[in-house]
RNA sequence: GCCCCCAUCGUCUAGAGGCCUAGGACAUCAGCCUUUCAAGCUGAAGAUCAGGGGUUCGAAUCCCCUUGGGGGCACCA
């Protein structure tokens, strides 16, 4: 399992607080993760803040929580870009004494018309290299102005540039399609080519995976080291996860931050199995693996090159094996904070553990998400239920004969002494065949009168689980609503 | 517009020239089980492997073109 090559896997994780992560993030982070655990080798972290206007308040936390939440752990960092300023400052330094970038005075203002000329003339847009070749007296004489010049790297005019790509193969782009790109900005930052550079090779990182749209940044980078003298990592370009309409996941994708998955009750270990799968495969038949599985079996070559929708159905469903996988105990800990927060507030805080742990066995293997459970559950924690008394005729029953019905259970079940599924069926399956009718419809209407629902888990030991106290006052209140109807047809 | 990447059931995918009359999973439909709903089991439907040319005895697999989709071309990452 563990490679053999004489370079220490070192991969990165490697955000830019400016949104929140998304599950195109968070698989990004989880293939570098198993990649650098497959191999025994170290999974850092590094939070590109060089953009200052663009950075949004709370992601960072909302990086590392969500990597928490899964259990991604890291190795190193997180490292901070923005207090790293020194070294790009530096080793730019070092670039321009050897001539391989310069500044650039350029306002704005120039390049945003150059470029809606180059627009209007159907040419590429790039950068004219106007400060390319100036002067010594023409640099002076800017200099003057006061203006902050850019530092911009002095792209070949010609050749081009060819590198291995551990997923797409080789990969060649030709230089006159690069323009002269930005590696420090006006007040200091670096971009995020420089940036990136430096620090993939000061962390010695060896091998960088990340999503496919850096594959067309590459050739910079490439370029980039060879001016620096330096040993360009190994590639991976990663395919992208798109949104259910083929477009790129955003914003308008509803539920894109991954927190959201964790509100609405997915467990990470489905999350990571699910994620896992969107572009990885081990075979032609495993869907379920766990964490160790995947350690131990993941590897780029089973990564795929075609973008992937992410399909939320097949993530509930595999969420719903997760969760009948878990015990009961289990599921009553990872359940109950999702009942403290979205059961009714009539319901009295804080629940009684014994109580959720019987009602939960009965709706385990009901639950695709941990959010559904408090609607699953409700009815049991309610004291009167609201519901349509129509239901109450749903099993097509007349009203006095439900009502019937309903009365003649009340007096059956007053009469016996133990309060269990066993008894409770023993008393009851008997009473449909002497009323006449069938076991379904005396049922059916008994969850109704006893639940306020047609779909609810089996009778008897919802019934065990409500008492019987709660059981004879809904049974009375399914009477008065059917004598209330029968009122009404005579 | 230019450059780059990609292309197998609705979706996720297996497939690295003959094992493919293209396999699995989700979703869908039907049956079984059954007091409802789930779960479970069984089965069905669903892909002329984007299209067209090659190469080869033989192509989903290799090459070319076309088409489609995606990404990039910022003092954003």
């Amino acid at each position: 399992m563990k490679s053999v090559s004489e370079t220490p896997v070192r991969v990165r994780f490697a955000p830019s607080p400016t949104g929140y992560p998304h599950l195109g993030n968070i698989r990004t982070a989880l293939f570098n993760w198993l990649f650098a655990r497959h191999h025994g080798g170290k999974f850092i972290l590094r939070i590109e803040d060089t953009d200052r206007a663009r950075k949004v308040e709370g992601t960072e936390e909302a990086i590392l929580d969500s990597l928490r939440w899964l259990g991604l752990d890291w190795d190193e960092g997180p490292y901070f870009q923005s207090q790293r300023l020194a070294i790009y400052r530096d080793i730019t330094r070092g670039l321009l004494e050897k001539g391989h970038v310069y500044l650039c005075y350029c306002p704005p203002q120039r390049l945003e018309t150059m470029r809606r000329e180059q627009a209007e003339r159907r040419e590429p847009p790039k950068y004219d290299r106007q400060c390319r070749h100036l002067t010594e007296q023409e640099r002076a004489q800017l200099e003057s102005t006061g203006a902050n010049p850019v530092v911009r790297f002095r792209t070949p005019v010609e050749g081009e540039t060819t590198f291995n790509d551990l997923i797409h193969g080789a990969v060649t782009f030709k230089h006159d399609t690069l323009d002269d790109f930005i590696l420090l900005k006006s007040d200091g930052y670096p971009t995020y080519h420089l940036a990136n550079v430096v620090d993939d090779h000061l962390m010695a990182v060896s091998h960088v995976l990340r999503a496919d749209e850096w594959l067309s940044s590459v050739p910079r980078h490439v370029l980039l080291y060879g001016a620096l003298n330096w040993t360009p990592p190994q590639f991976a370009h990663l395919p992208i996860i798109l949104g259910p309409d083929r477009a790129r996941l955003s914003k308008r994708h509803g539920a894109t931050a991954i927190t959201e998955y964790q509100k609405q009750g997915y467990l990470p270990s489905a999350m990571v199995n699910f994620l896992a799968l969107l572009g990885w495969s081990l075979d032609d038949r495993t869907e379920l693996l766990s964490i160790d599985d995947l350690i131990k079996h993941f590897s780029l070559q089973r990564v795929g090159k075609t973008a992937a929708i992410f399909n939320r159905d097949k993530l509930d469903w595999m969420n719903g094996v997760y969760l009948r996988q878990l015990t009961l105990d289990e599921f009553v800990q990872q359940a109950i904070p999702f009942l403290d927060r979205d059961l009714p507030e009539s319901v009295e805080r804080p629940l009684d553990r014994g109580f959720v742990g019987s009602v939960l066995s009965l709706v385990q293997e009901r639950a695709r998400t941990l959010g559904e459970v408090p609607e699953l559950t409700r009815f049991f924690f309610e004291g009167e239920l609201q519901y349509d008394p129509r239901l109450l005729l749903a099993g097509k029953l007349e009203a006095p004969e439900a009502a019937e019905a309903v009365a003649a259970g009340m007096a059956r079940l007053l009469q016996i002494q133990m309060w269990d599924a066993e008894t409770l069926e023993g008393t009851l399956r008997p009473l449909a065949t002497e009323l006449g009718i069938s076991t379904g419809k005396l049922f059916g209407l008994l969850r109704v009168a006893l639940t306020g629902r047609t779909a609810a888990p089996p009778l008897f030991q919802t019934m065990m689980v409500l008492g019987k106290e709660k059981c004879m006052q809904r049974l009375e209140r399914a009477a008065q609503l059917l004598s209330a109807f029968s009122g009404l047809e005579a």
